[in-house]
DNA sequence: GTTTTCACG
DNA sequence: ACGTACGTGAAAACT
């Protein structure tokens, strides 16, 4: 029966592993100062293979040493290459160690290169009928491609692979795999340094092997070529040709001592990589195999004692401390709709569990829930508390949230999940729900109290250990006012803001909708006619081959996977077809109707007309919050017809009105406040309008002398570039002008305001000191690439050392704004409440009887919320529904 | 599950 | 020369 056969280059994967985690290199030792990344790449690399393609042989081969047949025909073959770093060499003979573990044999042979081993094997295997994948990071080997035999090459890093199959050997070297051999004699090679023929690179030789079909059909026929100094160099160097093919073609026929029947895949032996994993520190392999990384700790770690809570013995309760964990388990991550699937409380001596949530709601229970003599550890509070209240609890005095305040601590940090939240501080005595529950359709809450219950209580106890060390991580951080008076706060407030949700006309929707989707038909079947064929619209490839293929228009910019027909693009076509007009505003108005119409008609709750959302606080990189299920942050307002769609936000009770303030410029001022720039803070000072300001300082215009409408537009976008961090490149593409002028606009703004370069040069200077920026608050962010050697990955991180500090400004100053907000709302009667955080814009309904307080009190408290060296400015508006808001 | 596109600040 | 504007979420197509 045919098999499928599994070879890897061991040497060549090893180099690409250790490469492709240089940057990291120093994280990667064990106790004993082994340099591990190439294992440890290694290892993730074969992860994803035997993933993927499930082997029955395996094989890692290896070179054997520098001397080989092929030294001995050629002396400087391979010559002049850099030696192996050691960290690199130390790692090899772990490499067969780890290889013996996971049940795959390892083989070199004396006076061979691996390739030669791989190339007989595959050989052997093509003849006995097997399939075979070649794994590598060397595209050498993609010659011992056949209809059996797949080579993948590593791209980048070391999980990513191309996959060389004939078909894609030939649409790629446009020639077969035996002929790029014989290119390869004509070209050289000049890694492993062996010289080919003078002046014949790629096209040349891919050129001349399609001709004449291979290197002995170019001899044959050399008479025939027309002189040239090509022609010349073919003729003299042809001994030099056939030794270069001999050197480039991989061995079949290699003396191998094994044999096929040696290399069935064994599986992993679980124990043996256990110890390995250990030996090297790997923390992470360890935790998926859910083993606790020392020898020492792994004994009876997962040991957990816990008592079931029953309406019988609640009396339990009672001995609790003062001081309690909670966690109310719900399977759903949607908490407003998740089912309960029980709960567990206690106090670091004591855990009790449950299923049944109601008795949550006796009195012993919702005591401790609800009393301030009882303090709260929980992992994401505004989860419990919305969850609660649909128990009619209302949960209080929380003091410690793990999901919070290790977002705080490394807002990279962000899984929702305890366990592996859990994992990344180093704590192992809990499992990730994944682990517990499965995932996709296997999903489910355990029927065996012991597993269930068992991990409720570890998640518990999680949460009451990781306490003191994330609190020690806060106070180094100087981020306890942050946590305490900015965070922990703010979380209630959103979770009565997600509870109280927004009412939603379905009604108006539906008739947007059945509007909408009668326009699409029209221009559905012009857009057939334009094309002269039916397709899918909405598909991108299909789009592409219509537009490129068929109408043969221009192709401004291409995608990894093919062309764009991005809006950009597509608007630089204008003038070539009526259809590219068309097939923007299908795109537009199906946007509305798939997103917005169907999108939000979806997320409506039947019991209350309203949409409730869920506000991420502890994902974003800068600190804004984010909206899901649905999104609110992002509904149309720049377009006409997309922001009709606000029509249909409206009050949920009569009489009331729609009221929303907004910060102008907040990033701007920010900025301002932030650089120290005079200039900029004094246009604030006098109130100007900052885009013509900034437009009339960096254009040098006279007083006398108007700012044009262009003008100002390209201001506001220098403007915008700097608050994103400014590259020539990007404001040029933004403003449509060349890369010079882009480049000159940016240094008059550098020269108009110098506060700002100066800020600019610092900021990211000590982003490459420290390894993170901060914000107003302390709220961090670490720039992992801010040391990358690669310029895109650095040059993208000293953008983000810029922009952060002030979009993650603004987003504190916001939230500050919300916990005033909600204390004012109270401290006056308000009946009015806030229902929405658009980044600088904060949403509210209200009777109508109290927009007047609001229009004073909103700005009022917005103002007020951060001492910055300019002025915030706010501005109200109000209306029926969102869409008709006025001043 | 990933890619492309497009809605927002 | 390198290769992009900063921060998000959702839908649809494709693999």
């Amino acid at each position: 029966m045919a098999e499928k056969m599994l070879l890897i280059d061991g040497n060549s994967i090893a180099f690409r592993a250790f490469f492709a985690m240089h940057n990291q290199i120093d994280k990667f030792t064990n106790q004993n100062g082994l340099h591990t990344a190439a294992i440890y790449g290694f290892k993730l690399m074969l992860d994803h293979v035997l993933a993927n393609y499930q082997p029955d042989k395996a094989l890692v081969a290896f070179d054997a040493g520098k001397q080989t047949f092929r030294t001995e025909m050629y002396a400087d073959y391979k010559g002049g290459r850099a030696k192996t770093p050691t960290e690199l060499t130390e790692q090899l003979p772990y490499l067969h160690e780890m290889m013996h573990a996971c049940g795959i044999k390892t083989y070199q042979l004396a006076n061979y290169e691996a390739d030669d081993i791989i190339g007989t094997l595959a050989r052997l295997g093509d003849q006995a009928g097997d399939e075979t994948l070649i794994v590598t990071g060397d595209r050498d080997l993609t010659q011992l491609v056949t209809d059996n035999t797949t080579v993948a090459v590593t791209i980048k890093g070391v999980t990513q692979t191309e996959m060389y199959t004939p078909a894609h050997f030939q649409e790629k070297f446009g020639v077969t795999p035996t002929q790029f051999i014989d290119m390869k004699a004509l070209m050289g090679d000049s890694s492993d340094n062996y010289p080919g023929v003078t002046g014949i690179g790629e096209k040349t030789a891919q050129k001349l092997i399609q001709e004449y079909g291979s290197l002995d059909g170019l001899y044959e026929n050399i008479d025939q070529m027309r002189k040239s100094k090509r022609k010349e160099n073919l003729v003299n160097e042809e001994k030099i040709a056939r030794e270069c093919k001999d050197l480039a073609t991989i061995r079949r026929d290699a003396p191998l001592t094994i044999g096929l029947d040696d290399l069935k895949y064994q599986g992993v032996q679980t124990e043996e990589l256990i110890k390995f994993y250990q030996e090297m520190n790997f923390k992470s392999f360890l935790s998926k195999m859910n083993v606790a990384p020392s020898t020492e700790e792994a004994t009876d770690a997962k040991e957990i004692a816990y008592t079931e809570l029953t309406a019988d013995n609640l009396d339990l309760l009672a001995d609790l401390d003062h001081h309690v964990t909670f966690q109310l388990e719900m399977p759903n991550e949607n908490y407003h709709l998740s089912t309960f699937a029980g709960f567990v409380i206690g106090d670091g001596q004591k855990w009790l569990v449950s299923r049944d949530e109601s008795l949550l709601q006796t009195a012993p229970v919702k005591k401790i829930l609800t009393s301030d003599q009882y303090t709260k550890d929980v992992f994401n509070a505004k989860a419990q508390i919305v969850g609660l209240h649909r128990l009619g609890i209302d949960l209080n005095y929380v003091a410690f949230d793990l999901l919070l305040a290790s977002y705080l601590v490394d807002p990279s940090d962000n899984s929702n999940d305890l366990g592996e939240l859990a994992h990344a501080h180093d704590y192992y005595d809990v499992k990730s729900d994944e682990e517990v529950y499965g995932k996709g359709v296997k999903r489910a809450i355990p029927t065996d109290d012991q597993v269930f219950f068992t991990h409720l209580a570890q998640k518990a106890r999680a949460i009451h250990e990781l306490r003191a060390p994330v609190y020690a991580q806060l106070k180094e951080h100087e981020q306890m006012p942050l946590y305490e008076d900015i965070e922990l706060p703010l979380t209630y407030v959103l979770a009565k803001m997600e509870i109280a949700g927004i009412k939603v006309n379905a009604q108006t929707l539906k008739e947007m909708g059945s509007k909408l989707k009668e326009r699409l038909a029209e221009i559905e079947q012009v857009i057939y006619q334009e094309a002269g064929t039916e397709f899918n619209i909405n598909s991108t490839k299909q789009l592409g081959e219509i537009l490129f293929d068929k109408m043969k228009l221009p192709v401004i910019k291409k995608t990894r996977t093919g062309y764009s027909t991005a809006v950009a693009v597509l608007e630089k076509l204008q003038g070539y077809s009526p259809i590219i007009g068309h097939i923007l505003e299908y795109r537009q108005i199906a946007k509305l109707q798939s997103t917005y119409i169907e999108g939000l008609l979806k997320v409506i709750h039947s019991s209350d007309q309203k949409i409730h959302t869920r506000y991420l606080q502890t994902l974003t990189a800068t600190g804004r919050l984010s909206s899901v299920d649905p999104n609110l942050q992002n509904i149309p307002v720049r377009l006409e017809e997309g922001r009709q769609i606000r029509r249909a936000f409206v009050p949920s009770e009569p009489g009331w009105k729609i009221f929303s303030s907004d910060y102008s410029q907040i990033e701007l001022r920010v900025l301002a406040h932030i650089t120290g720039d005079k200039n900029l803070q004094q246009d604030f000072i006098d109130g100007k309008d900052i885009h013509e300001s900034t437009a009339r300082r960096i254009f040098h215009l006279l007083p006398g002398e108007a700012v044009t409408p262009d003008m100002r537009r390209h201001a506001k976008a220098v403007n915008f570039g700097i608050v994103y961090g400014i590259s020539d490149y990007g404001l040029s593409q933004s403003i449509h002008v060349t890369r010079k002028q882009a480049h000159e606009f940016i240094e008059s703004y550098f020269e108009e305001f110098p506060g700002v370069k100066k800020y600019v040069t610092e900021i990211v200077k000590s982003a490459h000191e420290k390894g993170y920026v901060e914000t107003l608050t302390h709220r961090r962010r670490y720039l992992d690439d801010i040391h990358s050697k690669n310029f895109a990955k650095r040059s993208f991180a000293e953008r983000t050392a810029m922009n952060t500090p002030i979009q993650g400004s603004a987003a504190d100053i916001i939230k500050i704004a919300m916990i005033n907000m909600d204390k004012m709302l109270r401290a006056h009667n308000l009946k009015a409440r806030m229902l929405l955080q658009i980044h600088d814009e904060l949403v509210f309904e209200a009777p109508a009887a109290e927009i007047p307080t609001l229009e004073k009190l909103v700005p009022q408290v917005m103002d007020s919320a951060f001492k910055l060296d300019v002025p915030l400015k706010v501005e109200s508006k109000y209306g029926d529904t969102w869409y008709d808001l006025k001043k």
